[in-house]
DNA sequence: CCGGAACTACGACGTGACCT
DNA sequence: AGGTCACGTCGTAGTTCCGG
């Protein structure tokens, strides 16, 4: 049982996860009757917490606009996780660099001593090499962020990979990186199929629509889409054979080696991915399996040159 | 369009623990 | 014993949904 004060703080901490919390709810996650909420709601509006109420089917408590930001509570694997994206996304995401870094000195001065050792232990041990610029926008990435979070609809202006442009709309589900590639995973209605969309190819800033009731994705929704990341935004693709079922595969062949497709009973098909030559030789050598060529013999030329200067280098 | 059901927040009140 | 505080119960009011 929770200390009144620190249910208070669970409290605010709950509220700001998400945008909408029926009363019930947080009595459930405070482990307290929905009258104690609402005692304690009210206490947090003393307090200077914007926090709005709606009655009906579908009401709740929220976290309003207040004119400031009110004292921000994080547990420990937040504060963490706090820290160590913020090295990492100051490296990735333009326009935040001097941002990140003034948060950062204000966690550093607030964590224990506990978490501080945590957070920079994984930045003491890591070598960030030089990536070149960031491919995306911090305000754009928020943008998104928050449609996801708020299920709200999006529509932007997309240019696909053969440089076609289009007007989208969609239901946004998450945000996830691949490398330094930022992508949207989306319900797509018109398509009727979730979909993933580079971040770095919208183009102009997406509007928010109206909210959406948000559907359970497929479970293996994130695996292939990785595998689709992984093959579908490269310039040199291929699709190469190789013995086993997709089961037996997936548990042998790294995720990031491209897209598994079942092919007959006792093969498979692999649909590989890279920016040039060089790196399909690499990816393909990785699998480390007997493969045949099925399409993309228009590469054969380009790897034979690189497989030529491999000869010359250790020949 | 209307009325009832369902759901939710809100207010009044009683109870128990703790402190002086 | 009396005051204070935190908590739960119960009834009320507002909102939404749905069937006739």
């Amino acid at each position: 049982m929770l200390s009144t004060s620190a249910r208070l703080l669970r409290l605010a901490s709950l509220l700001q996860s998400r945008r909408h919390w029926p009363g019930q709810a947080l009595a459930g996650e405070l482990g307290v009757d929905a009258r104690t909420v609402r005692r304690d709601v009210d206490r947090l509006r003393e307090l200077g917490y914007p926090v709005e109420a709606s009655s009906g089917v579908g009401g709740g408590y929220g976290l309003g606009r207040g004119a400031d930001l009110p004292p921000l509570v994080l547990d420990d694997e937040e504060a963490v996780a706090l820290a160590i994206a913020l090295r990492a996304a100051s490296a990735n995401v333009g326009g935040i660099e001097s941002t990140a870094l003034r948060l950062l000195a204000k966690l550093d001065q607030l964590m224990p001593t506990r978490l501080r050792r945590r957070a920079t232990a994984l930045h003491a041990v890591t070598l960030s090499l030089r990536t070149g610029p960031p491919l995306v926008d911090a305000s754009l990435l928020s943008e998104l962020a928050m449609a996801c979070r708020d299920s709200r609809r999006l529509r932007f202006r997309y240019r696909n990979h053969p440089g076609e442009k289009s007007q989208r709309e969609v239901e946004p589900l998450r945000l996830a990186n691949y490398g330094r590639r930022w992508y949207l995973i989306a319900w797509d209605p018109s398509r009727e199929d979730w979909r993933s969309f580079r971040v770095d190819r919208f183009e102009g800033a997406p509007s928010v629509g109206e909210a959406f009731v948000p559907r359970p994705p497929p479970p293996d929704v994130a695996a292939k889409l990785e595998r689709g990341i992984a093959y579908a935004p490269f310039t040199c693709r291929v699709t190469l054979r190789l013995a086993g079922t997709v089961s037996e595969l997936e548990s042998v062949i790294p995720v990031w080696c491209g897209l598994l497709e079942p092919e007959t009973d006792t093969h498979s098909l692999l649909r590989v991915g890279a920016d040039s030559p060089e790196a399909l030789v690499a990816q393909i050598l990785m699998i480390g399996r007997e493969v045949t060529l099925v399409e993309g013999q228009d590469l054969v030329p380009a790897v034979r040159q690189v497989l030529a200067r491999l000869g010359t280098l250790f020949g």
